[in-house]
DNA sequence: CTAATAGTGTCTGTTAGACACTATATA
DNA sequence: TATATAGTGTCTAACAGACACTATTAG
């Protein structure tokens, strides 16, 4: 595989380069991920995460909106580069190495694309249980399910990742709608750190301390109705641009 | 994009895939990194970082360990992956993937390498300006330089990453010799942080607090003499194993 | 009214920085 | 002695969790 530019690289074989893109979503109080059910081999019929080949001239970050617009149907959704996985066996075909990306959607917006699409398109929401050891298992309704390749320490990589990050980044907001109660909020954290947060301090805080890009959380004046006393209604500041 | 078992995988071209080594070090009160200087073109002459292409059946890891040791001959140290960087145009000759990673050691271990290969290994230790808006710069005596590739980028990555982890890790202990006073330990985390940090709270939280791995500070008894009143020496306790 | 959820006030322990203080070596 | 560096004690502010308290809706 030499190349034709000034000179030749070098003479050695050169590994085929993909991106698997982590999915991950908050869905009836608990993290779940996008999975793929594959339909030739290897591991038909299992389910793997949504990924793609990098083709020449195009960078990661592109491959990761290709893979998300194309495989899950979700344009204008951002990746974030994880991890690259580069094990000499973990893709039986021959020398694969895959560039892992993740990113965040809310519920709804994934759920209107999986009814939307129907079950042709095979895509699957996969709940994560994860250990108090950091263990990560796949559900499917109830059922354990293995993906195929190294998906599932793909998939223990990018939750240990969010975890590590959700303090002093954005990412609770990426899982949801534009308009939110502070319980919602709570929720998401609590879900991905798999632990009740304190409410009273959790609330100050949030609406207190502005945002690592400094935007700061904005009552909206509306209100949720429920059940029992209505909650409010809040939204992030515009960008300040 | 046909997957047909066992082969062929795909008909796409693929990259060439390498892994360059950001090789970190505190020296005289500043950061430095190690660079090669290159022999051939493209950027002849410049220094960059040293790198390697990724074998078949080799891991990434092992190819970072494989760069320290035969060019920057530095056996058992270890390398934490960083970030792929895969703009399209960052190599002139064509494409190629690289797979940057991080690595510490103390500065007398490279300055032993340094004065022992002599100079005909082009190695050289550059020194690297942070500004507090985060931009980096490196400085060879005193001159500034600019790395070939896209290295520069490559390095300030390093940069902000060692700084997000220096304290929950043991990063600091990596640039040290295995003993060394409290004030040796404070120096490191100011010049990585490039700000000054509490003397009397800085003491306490590291003789109080094991380090991630379990593992405490403990007095040797020891005494490095200098000038004026001698500081004590500490080292980590050993390994639980 | 009660039940249930939304939201707040107060206490307490931990962490971090400021800053002044003591301690001990060399010269 | 002076001086420079090593190391400590104390105060204060910010932060986080515990927990009880008030507030507001549906029914």
């Amino acid at each position: 595989m030499v190349k034709n530019a000034p000179l030749p690289i070098s003479s050695f074989p050169t590994p085929h380069l993909t991106v698997d893109v982590v999915l991950l979503t908050i869905d009836q109080g608990a993290m779940k991920v996008l999975l793929m059910r594959r339909t030739c081999e290897p591991f038909a019929d299992h389910l793997v995460l949504p990924g793609g080949f990098v083709r020449e001239h195009q960078t990661l970050d592109a491959t990761a909106r290709w893979v998300l617009a194309e495989k899950a149907r979700l344009p204008d959704v951002e990746a974030e580069q994880l991890y690259t996985f580069s094990e000499p066996a973990r893709d039986p075909r021959g020398w694969v190495v895959s560039v892992a990306h993740f990113a965040l959607v809310p519920a709804s917006r994934l759920r209107a694309v999986l009814t939307d699409a129907g079950e042709d398109a095979d895509l699957q929401l996969a709940a994560i249980s994860v250990e108090p050891s950091g263990e990560v298992s796949l559900a499917l309704e109830g059922e354990v399910i293995e993906p195929g390749f190294d998906h599932l320490s793909i998939i223990a990589t990018a939750v240990e990742r969010i975890r590590g990050k959700l303090d002093w980044s954005m990412a609770a907001f990426a899982l949801l709608p534009p308009e939110f109660t502070l319980y919602d909020v709570q929720r998401v954290h609590e879900v991905i750190l798999g632990r009740p947060v304190n409410k009273a301090h959790f609330r100050k805080r949030m609406l207190e301390r502005p945002m690592p890009d400094g935007r700061r959380l904005i009552a909206t004046g509306k209100f949720q109705r429920g059940h029992h006393r209505p909650a409010e209604l809040y939204k992030l500041e515009e960008h300040a641009a």
